[in-house]
DNA sequence: TGAACAATTGAATAACTGTTCAACTATTCT
DNA sequence: AGAATAGTTGAACAGTTATTCAATTGTTCA
């Protein structure tokens, strides 16, 4: 009922609001571990690269410039975020992006940190 | 000239294609760091509040639920990363999102999360 | 001036993260 | 079966990070 501030609120109304729309503890988790995951330059670079189309852990290795085991623990963490799908095909794992969502996020991001000030 | 792989290549061109069209190393570096700044569930929530609205420290304290030491220390780091700014009135500062993009970067990753399987 | 308040700072700590190395699995080919 | 290749795994290490605490700055107001 009563606003239990232990201070001096400079905006009560808009920190009702702020807290009333704040998504839930589970929504900001995985929207923050989404960001985790594309916060990092290897995983980013992967994306990056399988934008372009389907391509194995080795050929990832080379395009990245990182050993295979790196690339590997990498992709896992890919995988794990649903990121990325896999595909076994003899010896070779070919992987490719699982979700369209990612070349929007990306795109708009690139446009931001592009943009002149 | 000569492809130097030092394994058998699976998909040649795509490595090419993937080598040549990767951002720089500044650019990439910038755009993880972007998502990584947005990787943190404190910082999101900063993010998501002062979408509503110019919120001072204190406020934003209230509404993510940590000391005002933590936030300010997050504030810190989200104005070092361009993503808000602040403004100073008598004692108290307040505190803006400092880009646009931000707010579609938030709603399209947001959708993403929140999609059915 | 001095008390009260908003905010920042730096040091310390605990937890987490990315890469490497070495060992391992799984598959192909002779 | 055995050698070669693609990929994965786990332990270890070095580096980073988020939060807390205590101390400090800066502003207002009596």
């Amino acid at each position: 009922m009563n606003k239990p501030y232990l201070y001096d609120p400079q905006n009560p109304e808009l920190i009702e609001l702020a807290i009333q729309e704040m998504p839930c503890e589970q929504t900001t988790d995985s929207l923050s571990q989404f960001f985790k995951v594309m916060g990092d330059v290897t995983r980013l670079k992967l994306l990056m690269a399988l934008e372009k189309g389907e391509l194995c852990a080795s050929d990832l290795s080379n395009i990245v410039g990182l050993n295979r085991s790196a690339i590997s623990h990498q992709l896992k963490a890919l995988k794990t975020a649903k990121l990325v799908k896999s595909r076994k095909e003899g010896k070779t794992v070919y992987y490719s992006l699982d979700d369209e969502h990612i070349h929007s996020v990306l795109k708009v991001s690139l446009e931001h940190i592009l943009e002149e000030d």
